[in-house]
DNA sequence: TATGAATGAGCATTCATTCAT
DNA sequence: AATGAATGAATGCTCATTCAT
């Protein structure tokens, strides 16, 4: 009646899968991806999945869940090298800008598929909501933590701010999976998020 | 030998059964739909729906065809009741949130379903593409336009101003279908864009 | 109530359809062929074909017996021409050898789906059993004309010897559609046919 | 790692499925044959028959395939009871007129339609011919063992013979399929290839 | 735990046939 | 007589899910 296999086991085990399973949403999306593609991939047999997860739905939101397990540092890490406003801001563009570029192979395709095709009476709606949540409160505290140095001065509510800048990222890597670079202007458009922030939180000159 | 019903008669057909299927989009997205979801909301036999259409796709792209062949006049309106800048402005930022804010229960959640779904080896980016550009074309037409008559002093170029705007559009709406208005802050962040595209115009005071 | 299109403008409209028929019948065999091949071809509506047959297997079937209507005259001509047994026969040979050479593409692949897919139920087994008689009459006609005028001396039953070569005959059509010519040694086959019936009609020497 | 059901339980549900199938290409023919028939004549689901052949034209050939494995030994056994060239070749005629007979109940109606229905462009013409290069080959090395035995002396080429007889054997086969046995005089239309071949293998009097 | 053969519900698609015009 | 839009039964095929081993 106890469990014989210790929960570490099949913690591992979980991850196996997920790891297999990520690869198969990076090249096929969401929708078109079948049990049968993560068991191929996986080397697990179909019951095996089975016993783990009984949805594909299920183990892509356990990706996602397993992956905001492991948050994005380097936005602080910007000032551990930046010395002052305009450097940890050059920074942070140039982070946020890498980011967005890579959404064309990254999870984003079946991540956007994946809520878009979520039904409105759906109970994972929460679940999205979360996420957004601590995007935002991650991206905030950058701007906080620079504004609390000195680097920032703020001429408007920073949680706002953010949530403008992130809208517009959302935007943007959306419109990096549709459009080629050269059509989107990806580096113009990010100037001109660069040149709005820097007024935006009127960085000092110096 | 002239045939005894008119094309007008297939197109009104066309229509009829696009009309169902808009419904059915909305309501389910785009992959969960079935060809028998919109024969039974057509009221059309199976083999009717077959006759017009071969496929949930080609349908769904001939709703977005349909769509775009009756384009955005409302932008140009605005000229014909604004009497300055600010007022053209404020009227548009009215017009784009009130677009913004109905994704949630329009096409636009199968939309982002459809391309987020699209392989990569698809013959259907370059549709997609062109819809963009039809898009910045028609934006852009509306900024060129208030400047020609004197009510904006754009102090950039007013393409990429256009693509900045739009992207950050996309990504409002895109959140509009995940957060609820609150956890937006939507009318909040509606006035920052005002403000940056009040000062990015450079409407003269009065 | 008395008909007002008279049978001879029915018979010609059936003509023309089974025409069109028969090259849809010739291209795709006889299984692939659908109702909307044929009506394609005649350029007649769907309807209009339903007016005079009901199916795929009844146009098939108006067309062998339309053909059959028209029997092979080339046979007895031969002995317009021929002056002697030996000329006779070879003229013989090689009309046939055309005819089975050519059964790649003409109606006979058709012909022999139709009937290898006669269900054994079927009330047409009739027909393709009087078909056959026709052939072997023809045949052996040929045979017993060649007899009458003193060029054959049979040794045997020319019924008989008729049935003998006509079933070689089919077997060599058969294996004319499966094989390319070389495979079947086509011509040094037809060469023992020929020295088979010199023998067997005695063609006195000369 | 090893699996748990071996290779040789697939061959044999394979084997189970292809005997079922045969029982419904011997009672329908071939293309009338669905997946739903021989998945009822099967008992197996749907879905199973699919696990292991995915078309009815994939069955089939792998019933024409399987059976090809099982290769005619009985010509050769002729050998071993016959003492002299004429019982050989008399038990020869014995046994392809016993083939030749079976032909309206077996497999053969379905494989004259198989290939009949080929489209030309069909790539399994190859696995037709081959078919047939090995039917050749069987028969040609009968008569090849007969004259090695000194039964037989032959006047012509062996190979051309025995294309020459299979061809005969062909169209009987197949009038077989269409004529009651006495409008076809089968016996003494075998009795007549009987006669032949006694006389172009020259057969020692003795 | 783990396996993978088997299941069958469910959707896509075709096509002979009808019928209002 | 002729039309061709419309029908819907029938089939092909896939895939999530189960279960005996």
């Amino acid at each position: 009646m106890s469990p014989k296999v210790p929960d570490i086991y099949k913690q591992h085990k979980k991850i196996e899968i997920l790891q297999a399973a990520e690869q198969v949403f990076i090249r096929k999306g969401f929708g078109r991806v079948t049990m049968k593609d993560i068991v191929e991939q996986c080397q697990i047999s179909r019951g095996g999945v089975y016993l783990y997860f009984s949805s594909t739905d299920e183990i892509f939101q356990a990706i996602l869940d397993w992956k905001n397990g492991q948050p994005q540092q380097e936005l602080l890490l910007i000032y551990e090298s930046a010395n002052n406003g305009e450097e940890a801001l050059t920074q942070f563009i140039i982070l946020i800008s890498t980011y967005m570029k890579e959404t064309a192979n990254s999870l984003y395709r079946a991540h956007v598929e994946f809520f878009s095709a979520l039904a409105q009476d759906d109970n994972r709606w929460q679940f999205v909501q979360q996420r957004h949540e601590l995007l935002v409160n991650n991206y905030a505290f950058f701007f906080q933590e620079g504004t609390r140095l000195g680097y920032f001065s703020p001429q408007t509510d920073l949680r706002i701010l953010t949530k403008f800048v992130l809208t517009w990222c959302e935007g943007f890597s959306l419109n990096t999976m549709i459009l080629p670079m050269d059509d989107l202007q990806a580096d113009t458009q990010i100037e001109l998020l660069h040149q709005y922030l820097r007024q935006m939180l009127r960085i000092p000159s110096f």
